[in-house]
DNA sequence: CAATTTTAAAATGTATACAAAATTAATTGA
DNA sequence: TCAATTAATTTTGTATACATTTTAAAATTG
Protein backbone atom coordinates (compact mmCIF):
# COMPACT_ATOMS: atom_id res chain seq x y z
CA UNK A 1 0.00 0.00 0.00
CA UNK A 2 1.24 3.80 -0.63
CA UNK A 3 2.71 5.22 2.39
CA UNK A 4 1.67 8.27 3.62
CA UNK A 5 0.88 10.90 6.47
CA UNK A 6 -2.26 8.69 8.32
CA UNK A 7 -3.62 5.65 7.19
CA UNK A 8 -6.61 7.20 5.76
CA UNK A 9 -4.23 9.20 3.45
CA UNK A 10 -3.03 5.71 2.63
CA UNK A 11 -5.89 3.72 1.95
CA UNK A 12 -7.26 6.63 -0.13
CA UNK A 13 -4.60 6.52 -2.42
CA UNK A 14 -4.88 3.00 -3.04
CA UNK A 15 -8.84 3.10 -3.42
CA UNK A 16 -8.04 5.89 -5.93
CA UNK A 17 -5.90 3.54 -7.56
CA UNK A 18 -7.39 0.47 -7.43
CA UNK A 19 -10.96 2.45 -9.30
CA UNK A 20 -8.90 4.48 -11.57
CA UNK A 21 -7.14 1.48 -12.74
CA UNK A 22 -10.64 -0.57 -13.05
CA UNK A 23 -9.51 -2.85 -10.67
CA UNK A 24 -13.02 -2.20 -8.94
CA UNK A 25 -15.45 -1.75 -11.63
CA UNK A 26 -18.23 0.60 -11.62
CA UNK A 27 -21.31 -0.51 -9.95
CA UNK A 28 -18.65 -2.56 -6.95
CA UNK A 29 -20.31 -1.81 -3.51
CA UNK A 30 -17.30 -0.82 -0.77
CA UNK A 31 -18.17 -2.81 2.32
CA UNK A 32 -16.42 -1.05 5.49
CA UNK A 33 -15.83 -4.06 6.97
CA UNK A 34 -14.79 -6.20 3.87
CA UNK A 35 -12.06 -3.61 2.75
CA UNK A 36 -10.94 -3.23 6.42
CA UNK A 37 -10.00 -7.30 6.70
CA UNK A 38 -8.60 -6.52 3.52
CA UNK A 39 -6.32 -4.00 4.00
CA UNK A 40 -5.70 -4.75 7.55
CA UNK A 41 -6.86 -1.73 9.16
CA UNK A 42 -10.14 -0.18 11.21
CA UNK A 43 -12.92 0.74 9.57
CA UNK A 44 -12.14 4.05 10.62
CA UNK A 45 -9.89 4.97 8.12
CA UNK A 46 -11.79 3.05 5.81
CA UNK A 47 -15.27 5.59 6.45
CA UNK A 48 -12.83 8.30 5.87
CA UNK A 49 -11.21 7.39 2.71
CA UNK A 50 -14.82 6.16 1.30
CA UNK A 51 -16.29 10.12 2.18
CA UNK A 52 -12.92 11.89 0.59
CA UNK A 53 -13.66 9.78 -2.54
CA UNK A 54 -17.18 9.95 -2.83
CA UNK A 55 -16.30 14.21 -2.30
CA UNK A 56 -13.89 13.82 -5.49
CA UNK A 57 -16.93 12.44 -7.40
CA UNK A 58 -15.42 8.37 -7.49
CA UNK A 59 -18.10 7.01 -4.80
CA UNK A 60 -22.17 7.07 -5.10
CA UNK A 61 -23.01 8.15 -1.39
CA UNK A 62 -26.44 6.90 -0.05
CA UNK A 63 -27.14 7.69 4.29
CA UNK A 64 -27.20 4.34 5.78
CA UNK A 65 -26.05 2.97 2.81
CA UNK A 66 -23.07 3.24 1.34
CA UNK A 67 -20.42 3.65 -1.43
CA UNK A 68 -20.92 2.57 -4.59
CA UNK A 69 -18.26 3.05 -7.09
CA UNK A 70 -19.64 5.16 -9.71
CA UNK A 71 -20.94 4.87 -13.54
CA UNK A 72 -18.73 7.22 -16.00
CA UNK A 73 -20.57 7.17 -18.62
CA UNK A 74 -18.43 7.55 -22.40
CA UNK A 75 -20.57 10.85 -22.93
CA UNK A 76 -19.26 11.99 -19.68
CA UNK A 77 -16.01 11.04 -20.65
CA UNK A 78 -16.36 13.10 -23.75
CA UNK A 79 -17.58 16.25 -21.89
CA UNK A 80 -14.65 16.06 -19.63
CA UNK A 81 -12.56 16.91 -21.93
CA UNK A 82 -14.38 20.10 -22.65
CA UNK A 83 -14.60 20.63 -19.43
CA UNK A 84 -10.95 21.16 -19.06
CA UNK A 85 -10.82 22.40 -22.64
CA UNK A 86 -12.33 25.72 -20.41
CA UNK A 87 -10.76 25.46 -17.30
CA UNK A 88 -6.97 25.01 -18.27
CA UNK A 89 -8.04 28.11 -20.99
CA UNK A 90 -9.16 30.21 -17.85
CA UNK A 91 -5.89 29.40 -16.79
CA UNK A 92 -3.77 30.22 -19.00
CA UNK A 93 -5.78 33.76 -19.39
CA UNK A 94 -5.35 34.07 -15.67
CA UNK A 95 -1.67 33.47 -16.06
CA UNK A 96 -1.23 35.40 -19.03
CA UNK A 97 -2.67 38.41 -17.10
CA UNK A 98 -0.92 37.37 -13.42
CA UNK A 99 2.70 36.54 -14.99
CA UNK A 100 4.84 33.62 -14.58
CA UNK A 101 8.28 33.86 -11.48
CA UNK A 102 11.21 32.73 -12.83
CA UNK A 103 11.23 29.11 -11.26
CA UNK A 104 7.95 28.57 -13.14
CA UNK A 105 9.31 29.83 -16.28
CA UNK A 106 12.03 26.99 -15.34
CA UNK A 107 10.09 24.38 -15.00
CA UNK A 108 8.05 24.58 -18.26
CA UNK A 109 11.43 25.72 -20.43
CA UNK A 110 12.79 22.30 -19.19
CA UNK A 111 9.60 19.88 -19.98
CA UNK A 112 9.72 21.50 -23.63
CA UNK A 113 13.37 20.98 -23.75
CA UNK A 114 12.94 17.71 -22.54
CA UNK A 115 10.36 16.97 -24.89
CA UNK A 116 11.80 18.15 -28.15
CA UNK A 117 14.62 16.38 -27.56
CA UNK A 118 13.27 12.55 -26.98
CA UNK A 119 10.82 14.22 -29.63
CA UNK A 120 13.38 14.76 -31.99
CA UNK A 121 15.76 11.19 -31.18
CA UNK A 122 12.86 9.34 -31.23
CA UNK A 123 11.19 6.81 -34.24
CA UNK A 124 9.31 4.37 -32.69
CA UNK A 125 6.83 5.03 -29.39
CA UNK A 126 7.77 2.73 -26.79
CA UNK A 127 6.52 2.99 -23.01
CA UNK A 128 9.41 4.82 -21.88
CA UNK A 129 9.01 7.69 -24.84
CA UNK A 130 5.31 8.13 -23.33
CA UNK A 131 6.48 7.93 -19.96
CA UNK A 132 8.65 10.94 -20.41
CA UNK A 133 5.85 12.45 -22.47
CA UNK A 134 3.45 11.82 -20.08
CA UNK A 135 5.86 13.69 -17.33
CA UNK A 136 7.04 16.79 -19.20
CA UNK A 137 3.00 17.33 -20.34
CA UNK A 138 2.31 17.23 -16.90
CA UNK A 139 4.57 19.34 -16.09
CA UNK A 140 3.53 21.69 -18.21
CA UNK A 141 0.07 21.86 -17.59
CA UNK A 142 0.41 22.07 -13.81
CA UNK A 143 2.15 24.50 -13.50
CA UNK A 144 0.51 26.69 -15.75
CA UNK A 145 -2.42 25.50 -13.35
CA UNK A 146 -0.70 26.85 -10.41
CA UNK A 147 0.55 30.36 -11.71
CA UNK A 148 -2.79 30.85 -12.33
CA UNK A 149 -3.02 31.49 -8.73
CA UNK A 150 -6.57 30.42 -7.90
CA UNK A 151 -7.33 27.07 -6.05
CA UNK A 152 -11.11 26.76 -6.84
CA UNK A 153 -9.64 26.57 -10.54
CA UNK A 154 -7.15 24.43 -9.45
CA UNK A 155 -9.57 22.48 -7.43
CA UNK A 156 -11.63 21.38 -10.12
CA UNK A 157 -8.85 20.49 -12.23
CA UNK A 158 -7.90 17.92 -10.00
CA UNK A 159 -11.43 16.50 -10.25
CA UNK A 160 -11.77 16.24 -13.68
CA UNK A 161 -8.43 14.29 -13.64
CA UNK A 162 -9.95 11.83 -11.76
CA UNK A 163 -12.40 11.01 -14.45
CA UNK A 164 -10.61 7.39 -15.79
CA UNK A 165 -8.74 8.40 -18.70
CA UNK A 166 -9.14 12.21 -18.13
CA UNK A 167 -5.56 12.91 -17.28
CA UNK A 168 -2.05 14.60 -18.55
CA UNK A 169 0.02 11.86 -17.57
CA UNK A 170 -1.95 9.01 -19.87
CA UNK A 171 -0.74 10.29 -23.19
CA UNK A 172 -3.66 8.77 -25.68
CA UNK A 173 -1.07 6.95 -27.95
CA UNK A 174 -1.37 8.72 -31.12
CA UNK A 175 1.20 8.97 -33.39
CA UNK A 176 4.55 10.30 -33.01
CA UNK A 177 3.67 13.17 -35.92
CA UNK A 178 1.09 14.17 -33.50
CA UNK A 179 2.50 13.96 -30.61
CA UNK A 180 4.74 16.65 -32.47
CA UNK A 181 2.29 18.70 -33.60
CA UNK A 182 0.89 18.63 -29.66
CA UNK A 183 4.31 19.99 -28.17
CA UNK A 184 4.33 22.24 -30.86
CA UNK A 185 1.28 24.10 -29.09
CA UNK A 186 2.98 24.33 -26.37
CA UNK A 187 5.40 26.45 -27.90
CA UNK A 188 3.06 28.77 -28.78
CA UNK A 189 0.64 28.86 -25.71
CA UNK A 190 4.07 29.64 -23.86
CA UNK A 191 5.14 32.48 -25.90
CA UNK A 192 1.50 34.15 -25.42
CA UNK A 193 2.14 33.73 -21.96
CA UNK A 194 5.65 35.59 -21.86
CA UNK A 195 3.91 38.09 -24.34
CA UNK A 196 0.93 38.46 -21.82
CA UNK A 197 -1.65 37.99 -24.62
CA UNK A 198 -4.35 36.46 -22.14
CA UNK A 199 -7.41 35.81 -24.90
CA UNK A 200 -4.79 34.51 -27.03
CA UNK A 201 -3.34 31.94 -24.32
CA UNK A 202 -6.76 30.92 -23.35
CA UNK A 203 -7.82 30.31 -26.99
CA UNK A 204 -4.38 28.58 -27.94
CA UNK A 205 -4.97 26.10 -24.26
CA UNK A 206 -8.73 25.28 -25.43
CA UNK A 207 -8.35 24.44 -28.79
CA UNK A 208 -5.04 22.30 -27.84
CA UNK A 209 -6.99 20.71 -25.60
CA UNK A 210 -9.58 20.20 -27.68
CA UNK A 211 -7.35 18.40 -30.21
CA UNK A 212 -6.33 16.13 -27.05
CA UNK A 213 -10.19 15.21 -26.73
CA UNK A 214 -10.06 14.12 -30.64
CA UNK A 215 -7.48 12.11 -30.36
CA UNK A 216 -9.13 10.27 -27.13
CA UNK A 217 -12.10 10.33 -28.56
CA UNK A 218 -10.67 8.35 -31.50
CA UNK A 219 -8.83 5.77 -29.12
CA UNK A 220 -12.00 5.13 -27.43
CA UNK A 221 -14.03 3.69 -30.87
CA UNK A 222 -10.95 1.80 -31.39
CA UNK A 223 -10.70 -0.29 -28.49
CA UNK A 224 -14.41 -0.69 -27.75
CA UNK B 1 -29.17 22.49 14.13
CA UNK B 2 -30.63 21.20 10.81
CA UNK B 3 -31.74 18.03 10.58
CA UNK B 4 -30.57 15.35 8.58
CA UNK B 5 -30.74 11.55 7.72
CA UNK B 6 -27.54 11.37 9.72
CA UNK B 7 -25.33 13.35 12.30
CA UNK B 8 -22.80 13.97 10.04
CA UNK B 9 -24.95 15.56 7.29
CA UNK B 10 -26.88 17.57 9.71
CA UNK B 11 -22.90 18.82 11.17
CA UNK B 12 -21.57 19.66 8.07
CA UNK B 13 -24.78 21.46 6.70
CA UNK B 14 -24.36 23.39 10.00
CA UNK B 15 -20.60 24.12 10.10
CA UNK B 16 -20.83 25.53 6.20
CA UNK B 17 -23.59 27.55 6.76
CA UNK B 18 -21.72 29.08 9.55
CA UNK B 19 -19.13 29.30 7.05
CA UNK B 20 -20.80 31.27 4.51
CA UNK B 21 -22.47 33.47 6.48
CA UNK B 22 -19.34 34.84 8.28
CA UNK B 23 -19.86 33.37 11.52
CA UNK B 24 -16.37 31.21 11.83
CA UNK B 25 -13.87 33.94 10.03
CA UNK B 26 -10.92 32.97 7.97
CA UNK B 27 -8.47 31.64 9.74
CA UNK B 28 -10.43 29.85 12.52
CA UNK B 29 -9.20 26.56 13.85
CA UNK B 30 -12.04 24.40 14.15
CA UNK B 31 -10.96 21.62 16.65
CA UNK B 32 -12.88 18.77 17.24
CA UNK B 33 -13.46 18.29 21.07
CA UNK B 34 -14.22 22.21 21.30
CA UNK B 35 -17.07 21.77 18.19
CA UNK B 36 -18.08 18.40 19.94
CA UNK B 37 -19.09 19.78 23.31
CA UNK B 38 -20.57 22.93 21.62
CA UNK B 39 -22.89 20.54 18.92
CA UNK B 40 -23.27 18.24 21.33
CA UNK B 41 -22.32 15.32 19.49
CA UNK B 42 -19.17 12.92 19.49
CA UNK B 43 -15.84 13.60 18.03
CA UNK B 44 -16.77 11.09 14.99
CA UNK B 45 -19.89 13.31 13.16
CA UNK B 46 -17.60 15.87 13.73
CA UNK B 47 -14.63 14.76 11.97
CA UNK B 48 -17.26 13.76 8.79
CA UNK B 49 -18.80 16.98 8.45
CA UNK B 50 -14.79 18.59 8.70
CA UNK B 51 -13.48 16.15 6.26
CA UNK B 52 -16.37 16.75 3.83
CA UNK B 53 -16.00 20.58 3.94
CA UNK B 54 -12.26 20.32 3.10
CA UNK B 55 -12.92 18.14 0.07
CA UNK B 56 -15.25 21.04 -0.56
CA UNK B 57 -12.88 23.78 -0.37
CA UNK B 58 -13.87 25.56 2.68
CA UNK B 59 -11.26 24.22 5.22
CA UNK B 60 -7.36 23.86 4.73
CA UNK B 61 -6.37 20.34 5.98
CA UNK B 62 -2.79 19.64 7.21
CA UNK B 63 -2.14 15.81 8.61
CA UNK B 64 -2.30 15.89 12.62
CA UNK B 65 -3.15 19.73 12.81
CA UNK B 66 -6.70 19.93 11.85
CA UNK B 67 -8.85 22.18 10.16
CA UNK B 68 -8.53 25.86 9.24
CA UNK B 69 -11.44 28.34 7.65
CA UNK B 70 -9.31 29.04 4.76
CA UNK B 71 -9.53 32.85 3.39
CA UNK B 72 -10.88 33.82 0.16
CA UNK B 73 -9.17 36.07 -1.55
CA UNK B 74 -11.17 39.08 -3.48
CA UNK B 75 -9.12 37.93 -6.62
CA UNK B 76 -10.49 34.66 -6.36
CA UNK B 77 -13.81 36.10 -5.52
CA UNK B 78 -13.88 37.80 -8.77
CA UNK B 79 -12.28 34.33 -10.29
CA UNK B 80 -14.91 32.28 -9.29
CA UNK B 81 -17.13 34.43 -11.40
CA UNK B 82 -15.50 33.75 -14.79
CA UNK B 83 -15.12 30.27 -13.83
CA UNK B 84 -19.24 30.15 -13.42
CA UNK B 85 -19.16 31.76 -16.59
CA UNK B 86 -17.38 29.13 -18.39
CA UNK B 87 -19.09 26.08 -16.13
CA UNK B 88 -22.59 27.63 -17.17
CA UNK B 89 -22.01 28.41 -20.88
CA UNK B 90 -20.80 24.39 -20.59
CA UNK B 91 -24.07 23.59 -19.31
CA UNK B 92 -26.10 25.59 -21.67
CA UNK B 93 -24.31 23.88 -24.84
CA UNK B 94 -24.97 20.56 -23.62
CA UNK B 95 -28.76 21.47 -22.58
CA UNK B 96 -28.94 22.78 -26.03
CA UNK B 97 -27.07 19.69 -28.16
CA UNK B 98 -29.54 17.25 -25.63
CA UNK B 99 -32.50 19.26 -25.25
CA UNK B 100 -35.12 19.78 -22.44
CA UNK B 101 -38.10 17.52 -21.72
CA UNK B 102 -41.52 18.74 -20.61
CA UNK B 103 -40.97 18.84 -16.92
CA UNK B 104 -38.15 20.99 -17.16
CA UNK B 105 -39.40 23.46 -19.88
CA UNK B 106 -42.22 23.47 -17.16
CA UNK B 107 -40.04 24.90 -14.26
CA UNK B 108 -38.33 27.01 -16.48
CA UNK B 109 -41.37 28.68 -17.74
CA UNK B 110 -42.82 29.03 -14.31
CA UNK B 111 -39.59 30.70 -13.23
CA UNK B 112 -39.23 32.66 -15.94
CA UNK B 113 -43.56 34.02 -15.44
CA UNK B 114 -42.89 34.36 -11.92
CA UNK B 115 -39.86 36.74 -12.26
CA UNK B 116 -41.38 38.98 -14.71
CA UNK B 117 -44.56 39.40 -13.45
CA UNK B 118 -42.79 40.44 -9.99
CA UNK B 119 -40.10 42.65 -11.48
CA UNK B 120 -43.25 44.03 -13.39
CA UNK B 121 -45.46 44.88 -10.35
CA UNK B 122 -42.40 46.03 -8.06
CA UNK B 123 -41.53 49.99 -7.64
CA UNK B 124 -39.08 49.49 -5.05
CA UNK B 125 -36.44 46.60 -4.16
CA UNK B 126 -37.70 45.22 -0.58
CA UNK B 127 -36.20 41.08 1.04
CA UNK B 128 -39.77 40.07 -0.38
CA UNK B 129 -38.72 41.16 -4.09
CA UNK B 130 -35.02 39.57 -3.46
CA UNK B 131 -36.35 36.56 -2.16
CA UNK B 132 -38.40 35.85 -4.93
CA UNK B 133 -36.36 36.54 -7.13
CA UNK B 134 -33.46 34.64 -5.85
CA UNK B 135 -35.62 31.77 -6.06
CA UNK B 136 -36.44 32.21 -9.43
CA UNK B 137 -33.21 32.72 -10.79
CA UNK B 138 -31.73 29.58 -8.96
CA UNK B 139 -34.39 27.50 -10.26
CA UNK B 140 -33.71 28.39 -13.66
CA UNK B 141 -29.60 28.35 -13.18
CA UNK B 142 -30.32 24.92 -11.96
CA UNK B 143 -32.92 23.23 -14.28
CA UNK B 144 -30.34 24.28 -17.51
CA UNK B 145 -27.36 22.40 -15.23
CA UNK B 146 -29.85 19.48 -14.54
CA UNK B 147 -30.49 19.42 -18.46
CA UNK B 148 -26.93 19.38 -19.36
CA UNK B 149 -26.72 15.24 -18.14
CA UNK B 150 -23.41 16.06 -16.85
CA UNK B 151 -22.45 14.95 -13.60
CA UNK B 152 -18.99 16.65 -13.51
CA UNK B 153 -20.15 19.85 -14.61
CA UNK B 154 -22.75 20.15 -11.51
CA UNK B 155 -20.53 19.15 -9.15
CA UNK B 156 -17.75 21.45 -9.83
CA UNK B 157 -21.05 24.29 -10.32
CA UNK B 158 -21.73 23.27 -6.79
CA UNK B 159 -18.30 23.93 -5.43
CA UNK B 160 -18.47 27.20 -7.04
CA UNK B 161 -21.47 28.39 -5.08
CA UNK B 162 -19.68 27.81 -1.60
CA UNK B 163 -17.78 30.39 -2.17
CA UNK B 164 -18.77 32.93 -0.09
CA UNK B 165 -21.24 35.54 -2.02
CA UNK B 166 -21.06 33.62 -5.59
CA UNK B 167 -24.19 32.04 -5.86
CA UNK B 168 -27.70 32.01 -7.23
CA UNK B 169 -29.68 32.55 -4.71
CA UNK B 170 -27.96 35.45 -3.21
CA UNK B 171 -28.83 38.10 -5.51
CA UNK B 172 -26.20 41.85 -5.77
CA UNK B 173 -28.71 44.20 -5.07
CA UNK B 174 -28.25 46.44 -8.16
CA UNK B 175 -31.13 48.50 -8.99
CA UNK B 176 -34.50 46.94 -10.59
CA UNK B 177 -33.76 47.74 -14.08
CA UNK B 178 -30.63 46.35 -13.73
CA UNK B 179 -32.47 42.72 -12.39
CA UNK B 180 -35.24 43.42 -15.34
CA UNK B 181 -31.72 43.25 -17.66
CA UNK B 182 -30.60 40.29 -16.18
CA UNK B 183 -34.12 38.42 -16.12
CA UNK B 184 -34.85 39.67 -20.38
CA UNK B 185 -31.26 37.52 -20.94
CA UNK B 186 -32.25 34.69 -19.17
CA UNK B 187 -35.56 34.73 -22.02
CA UNK B 188 -32.97 34.76 -24.86
CA UNK B 189 -30.63 31.83 -23.42
CA UNK B 190 -33.94 30.00 -22.91
CA UNK B 191 -34.84 30.68 -26.69
CA UNK B 192 -31.69 29.80 -27.62
CA UNK B 193 -32.06 26.48 -26.19
CA UNK B 194 -35.74 25.70 -27.45
CA UNK B 195 -33.70 26.04 -31.06
CA UNK B 196 -31.45 24.04 -30.02
CA UNK B 197 -28.51 26.48 -30.63
CA UNK B 198 -25.44 25.35 -29.02
CA UNK B 199 -23.38 27.83 -29.25
CA UNK B 200 -25.37 30.99 -28.78
CA UNK B 201 -27.20 29.30 -25.74
CA UNK B 202 -23.53 29.21 -24.51
CA UNK B 203 -21.88 32.86 -25.35
CA UNK B 204 -25.19 33.78 -24.33
CA UNK B 205 -24.82 32.20 -20.98
CA UNK B 206 -21.48 33.27 -20.68
CA UNK B 207 -22.06 36.62 -21.49
CA UNK B 208 -25.29 36.83 -18.92
CA UNK B 209 -23.49 35.00 -15.74
CA UNK B 210 -20.51 38.07 -16.31
CA UNK B 211 -23.23 40.66 -16.51
CA UNK B 212 -23.61 39.29 -12.85
CA UNK B 213 -20.00 39.61 -11.72
CA UNK B 214 -19.72 43.14 -12.92
CA UNK B 215 -22.41 44.05 -10.24
CA UNK B 216 -21.13 41.48 -8.24
CA UNK B 217 -17.35 43.32 -7.99
CA UNK B 218 -19.56 46.42 -8.46
CA UNK B 219 -21.01 45.80 -4.60
CA UNK B 220 -17.96 44.49 -3.67
CA UNK B 221 -16.01 47.87 -3.87
CA UNK B 222 -19.15 50.02 -2.40
CA UNK B 223 -18.77 47.66 1.26
CA UNK B 224 -15.48 47.93 1.63
C1' DC C 1 -48.55 -20.67 -3.15
C1' DA C 2 -48.06 -15.77 -3.02
C1' DA C 3 -47.96 -11.78 -0.33
C1' DT C 4 -47.24 -9.84 4.01
C1' DT C 5 -45.27 -9.75 8.50
C1' DT C 6 -41.82 -11.05 11.71
C1' DT C 7 -37.42 -12.13 12.88
C1' DA C 8 -32.50 -12.59 12.24
C1' DA C 9 -28.35 -11.07 10.11
C1' DA C 10 -25.44 -7.70 8.33
C1' DA C 11 -24.15 -3.06 7.33
C1' DT C 12 -23.71 1.73 8.45
C1' DG C 13 -23.76 5.53 12.15
C1' DT C 14 -22.09 7.05 16.63
C1' DA C 15 -19.64 7.11 20.98
C1' DT C 16 -15.72 6.19 23.48
C1' DA C 17 -11.15 4.47 24.78
C1' DC C 18 -6.56 4.30 23.61
C1' DA C 19 -2.29 5.55 20.54
C1' DA C 20 0.53 8.75 18.30
C1' DA C 21 1.69 13.18 17.01
C1' DA C 22 1.98 18.13 17.83
C1' DT C 23 1.83 21.93 20.86
C1' DT C 24 2.81 24.10 25.05
C1' DA C 25 5.02 24.39 29.55
C1' DA C 26 8.76 23.42 32.45
C1' DT C 27 13.45 22.39 33.18
C1' DT C 28 18.15 22.32 32.47
C1' DG C 29 22.58 24.12 31.36
C1' DA C 30 25.53 27.39 29.49
C1' DT D 1 18.78 35.55 30.47
C1' DC D 2 18.34 32.70 26.72
C1' DA D 3 18.62 28.53 24.02
C1' DA D 4 17.99 23.85 23.90
C1' DT D 5 15.99 19.85 25.89
C1' DT D 6 12.72 17.43 28.36
C1' DA D 7 8.32 16.73 30.26
C1' DA D 8 3.35 17.61 30.38
C1' DT D 9 -0.64 18.71 27.96
C1' DT D 10 -3.47 18.97 24.21
C1' DT D 11 -5.02 17.48 19.73
C1' DT D 12 -5.55 14.44 16.08
C1' DG D 13 -5.55 9.44 14.39
C1' DT D 14 -7.15 4.73 15.09
C1' DA D 15 -9.51 0.79 17.05
C1' DT D 16 -13.41 -1.05 19.05
C1' DA D 17 -17.95 -1.47 21.23
C1' DC D 18 -22.58 -0.32 20.92
C1' DA D 19 -26.86 1.75 18.39
C1' DT D 20 -29.57 2.23 14.52
C1' DT D 21 -30.89 1.24 10.03
C1' DT D 22 -31.11 -1.66 6.13
C1' DT D 23 -31.25 -6.03 3.98
C1' DA D 24 -32.09 -10.97 4.03
C1' DA D 25 -34.24 -14.80 5.53
C1' DA D 26 -37.84 -17.12 7.90
C1' DA D 27 -42.39 -17.47 9.44
C1' DT D 28 -47.17 -16.44 9.12
C1' DT D 29 -51.53 -15.76 6.95
C1' DG D 30 -54.99 -15.43 3.47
Amino acid sequence: MISNATRSLSVTDHLRESILSGGLPAGTKLQEVRLSEELGVSRTPIRAALQSLSAAGLLDYAPNRGYVVREFPISELVDAYEIRGSLEGLAARFTAERGLDNSQREVIEESLATGRNILNRSTTMDDHVLGIIGETNAAFHDTIMEASLNRLLSQMAQMSFQIPRVSNRNIIAFGLDELRQRHDEHYLIYEALLARAATKAETLMRDHVASVKFAAVRALRETR
